[in-house]
DNA sequence: CCGAAGTTTGGAATGATTTTTAATTTAAAA
DNA sequence: TTTTAAATTAAAAATCATTCCAAACTTCGG
């Protein structure tokens, strides 16, 4: 999406549009990295000096809050973020931690045991792959 | 298992049985509440009133080393543990937080799409439930 | 029992995240 | 533009889970 274009989607959203909150846009338009709030941070603080890191936890609250940005509980050790609303499952290299993306919809397959079908009722699914990725699984 | 067979299995692993460790063992063997330190901790206390949270930590730790005591990461706020290090799945209530089991392998049915196959390679997966339990779809 | 090695303890330290504060900046209406 | 209420900011302090620490204490093999 252009620049205007995803200011403008935000601005329709509520958000007021700080310098700050655009460089935070920016970083996270597109990527696919799986970023900590602390990554979100050193990736503005390059082109936005001055940024804190309550700037940072504002705007993912407020991204949150309008569906845009969702919390991705996989890193024991701190939350991370993923700009894609759209429901996906993860890979996790155990070696390296990359996180990556895997678009395919299990559902049909995840079904619940017998006996649990009373007792549970699903809403959603969310597979973690855990392995090596290919860096990883070369050399180094 | 009993009380005397599961002190001696800890002991042929290594692992020093104290009064603190006993209680703690106590506490999680055939527990399927998936507990935070601080719920160990608590359950703990009320038979062992000076024991403190570094001992709890201490021993989560050498109970993960001897691969008795599965961390498990799906609440943002905190870590749980899980003593059974059998494979399986879980089932977290959007409402209450609680998080069941669910033994089923759904290995053959989470294949990576095509486009991933090279770039990845898998060796465990994790299915998530998100939805409500019983107890939550009714009245409360 | 003795002693070496491993444990426990309470409190301090750490690290991620959240809240607070006072000052600044913004959106939007006049 | 100018105004103004509401939102945002940076910096610091607060919070919460978890880890570290040094001293005192246990366990268990011999």
């Amino acid at each position: 999406m252009a620049r205007a274009n995803v200011i403008q989607k935000y601005r329709d959203k509520g958000l007021k549009l700080t310098p700050q909150r655009i460089a935070i846009l920016d970083f996270l338009d597109g990527n696919t990295d799986h970023p900590s709030a602390e990554e979100i941070f050193s990736g503005i603080k390059q082109t936005n000096p001055t940024i804190s890191f309550a700037t940072v936890y504002n705007t993912i609250q407020a991204l949150r809050e309008r569906g845009e940005l969702v919390e991705v509980t996989i890193d024991p050790e701190r939350k991370h973020y993923d700009p894609n609303p759209e429901p996906h499952h993860h890979l996790i290299c155990s070696k390296c931690g990359k996180i990556g993306d895997v678009f395919e919809d299990f559902t049909d397959a995840l079904k619940l045991p017998q006996e649990l079908l009373g007792k549970f009722s699903v809403t959603s699914n969310h597979v973690n792959f855990y392995g090596a990725c290919i860096n990883c699984s070369k050399g180094n």
